[in-house]
Formats: structure tokens, C-alpha cells, sequence
DNA sequence: GGCCAGGACACCA
DNA sequence: TGGTGTCATGGC
């Protein structure tokens, strides 16, 4: 199976996603930050706190004392690191963009990912979670979920590493950002769901056991 | 009480 | 370049 047939294998089973879930650019690259390592049900308790403390803006973040946007985000964990990285960031679009992540996601798409990954804290998956959901531009995420997949299915061993893994993603697809956006979310709606034996069910999925609702995952495994 | 979750970084060899 | 320790909460 190569990734485009997996695409319409998982879109014709969960359908249209919606994906990411934020209300804003600024959220997402927010969420974003926020979900490192972390369930997303954290991140929604943190990004709460934040928005109920109206501080959900750059200006705000750009502008908090550290301990005060910790205290905050605690529920997602890692707080002070992410306190950090959130700051730092919000400070960067202030200076350097007047606080702008319109101008920021002018940047051809690959300057603005070194700009990205030259932050603090934000790392390849962060970067590219932002630069596909909150910029539209088109850039694959590789995630926890999207390297399981790979593993178990496997699309293509040899990708081992996040760099290998997206340009084995992208060289297979068109280079859409709607596809991306959509196929990355259907990977971890179909992660998180396919399976309700945790840890990834290595075992039940090898033998077929493991289903969801009426997808047979012997179809994919 | 233990394991896990939509990573990133410092440090080391 | 790759391996390891660290950061930390909340759900199950």
C-alpha cells in the first residue's frame, strides 16, 4: 500500500476531519507548542486556562512574567519548559513581525521553517504543525502517530528518521495542503480510535484481532 | 501505582 | 550522527 491509497482507505472509513482543532492561527501554533509530548485532552484544559485568563494572544504571552503563563498551562504538563518556548516565540513575532503571524507566514516556506526551527523549543514537528495549520502551506507533520503507522504497516522501513519519513510522505502525494492537513489528521483520528488496547497493541493487531467499528485492520496491517 | 500521551533539548561518545 | 536523561500533568 503506498500513502495515497492509505489516504482514501482512511478518508473513506472517518471522512473529512476538520482538522486542527483551534479557533485561531495563533491557537494552533499555540496548541501546537502545548501538545509536545502530551495528550491532547492536557492541552485543551491549558489552552482553556488561557483564554479564560484572556491571555491568549501574542501580545499577552509576549509580555507575561513566566511563572504567571506556567501556572497556566500547567494541566499540559511540562510547563516551564513550555512557558519558555511560548514566550520566546511570542516575543519573536512581536519584534520581528509587530506581532504579525500574517507577516511571519509571508516567508517562503522554507525560510520560514528555519526561522521556526531556530526558536527555542520548537522543533521539527512543531514547525511543521504550524507552517501546515496555521500558515496553509503545504509541509507534511510527521508525528508519534504517523511514524506507528509507518512501523506497522509498514509503508517504508527504511525512513527511520523524521527528515526521511516526510520526503518519503511528500514525494508520494501532491503537494496540497489540504491533503496534508487531511491525511495527518485522519492518521491520528485512526491511531488514537483503531485501537483501544494500549500500548499499541503490537500483539492483537499482528494476529488481526484488533478492530474498529467496521474497519478490519488486517486491511492495513 | 504504573504506564502512556500528537517533543525538544542538553550532553556525551 | 545517534543514544540517553530530563522535563511533568492527567486519564486509565
Amino acid at each position: 500500500m503506498n500513502p495515497l491509497q492509505l489516504c482514501k482507505k482512511l478518508y473513506a472509513n472517518y471522512k473529512s476531519q476538520s482538522w486542527w482543532p483551534a479557533n485561531s492561527g495563533f491557537e494552533v501554533c499555540v496548541g501546537a507548542i502545548l501538545t509536545q509530548n502530551t495528550a491532547w485532552n492536557n492541552v485543551e484544559k491549558a489552552v482553556a486556562n488561557l483564554k479564560k485568563a484572556k491571555m491568549l494572544s501574542c501580545e499577552k504571552l509576549a509580555d507575561s512574567k513566566l511563572e504567571k503563563i506556567a501556572r497556566l498551562i500547567k494541566p499540559s504538563g511540562y510547563y516551564n519548559q513550555k512557558a519558555k518556548s511560548l514566550k520566546l516565540f511570542c516575543q519573536y513575532v512581536q519584534k520581528n513581525y509587530k506581532g504579525s503571524l500574517q507577516r511571519l507566514f509571508s516567508l517562503p516556506v522554507l525560510a520560514l521553517r528555519k526561522e521556526l526551527l531556530s526558536l527555542h523549543g520548537i522543533g521539527n514537528e512543531t514547525a511543521d504543525s504550524i507552517i501546515l495549520y496555521a500558515a496553509g502551506k503545504p509541509m507534511f507533520v510527521i508525528d508519534a502517530y504517523t511514524k506507528r503507522l509507518n512501523e506497522r504497516l509498514p509503508l517504508n522501513p527504511k525512513a527511520e528518521t523524521y527528515a526521511r519519513l516526510q520526503a518519503f510522505f511528500q514525494s508520494a502525494l501532491p503537494k496540497s495542503p489540504r491533503l496534508y492537513n487531511e491525511f495527518h489528521a485522519l492518521v491520528v483520528r485512526h491511531c488514537k480510535e483503531a485501537c483501544r488496547k494500549k500500548p499499541l497493541c503490537r500483539k492483537c493487531f499482528l494476529k488481526g484481532e484488533c478492530e474498529f467499528g467496521k474497519i478490519s485492520l488486517k486491511a492495513f496491517y
